[in-house]
DNA sequence: TGCATATATTACTATATTTGAATATAAGTG
DNA sequence: CACTTATATTCAAATATAGTAATATATGCA
């Protein structure tokens, strides 16, 4: 769907708390601008800013009734990123087998120190 | 591992061509600085300021191995942002049951129009 | 047609991000 | 210790992003 490079592009667009948040509220359906507009405490004009943004990189689209635009989303990557944003880790990595207390180890590739 | 708000910045600071490619590097193994600078043909100094980044958001650590810092990833996150970046989509979202030719349909809420 | 509602666009300002150049620090080596 | 290598930090300039206010457009309705 999206190219690899683009992606890097369409995370930045979703990396916004607004954003983030339109296309959590598009998840649950299809919303029009006001539906946002009560939801959030900002501008009409914003919200159609970020609307025009996320739509521009194809990560939603609208139908029209009468004078409402109905957006909904479009880009499967979305709700799986979502859900991974939900998801919760307990651990950290585990770190590379060296003196995690000292930090201090043994550098694993050929280059001389 | 990151509070759900943090998680908004970390997409900001992973969503950088330089920044992604660094995490994707860490994920085959420890890297040291030079590595990268090999990597990339990007000025050192630059490549110092994305780790110091990555290491700000706790996305990564390092351990000292002489004069090299050896670095490794250090969020789970990561590598299943990585893999879901990674993963294809071959179609759209189904869209809503309206019209997807003439682009109007009826709204489901109860905002009258 | 004229008004109200829903939404988009434009212009501008404030702020943040990115990068390069220069410099600093710290460790290893002779 | 002086020198070199590896890496970090600081500063400034260029660029990008975010938000507000004002205005435009488009639809439905009296």
């Amino acid at each position: 769907m999206i190219s690899q490079a683009d992606k890097i592009e369409v995370l930045k667009v979703i990396a916004h708390p607004v954003r983030i948040q339109i296309l959590e509220e598009l998840g649950k359906g299809v919303k029009c601008v006001s539906d946002l507009e009560e939801f959030f405490e900002i501008r009409q004009s914003n919200i159609s800013q970020h609307l025009s943004l996320l739509r521009r990189h194809n990560l939603i689209d609208f139908y029209i009734d009468g004078r409402l635009r109905c957006y909904f989303l479009k880009e499967p990557f979305i709700p799986d990123l979502l859900e991974l944003l939900r998801k919760d880790y307990e651990e950290d990595l585990p770190a590379p087998a060296c003196c995690p207390v000292t930090k201090k180890g043994k550098y694993p590739g050929d280059r001389r120190n």
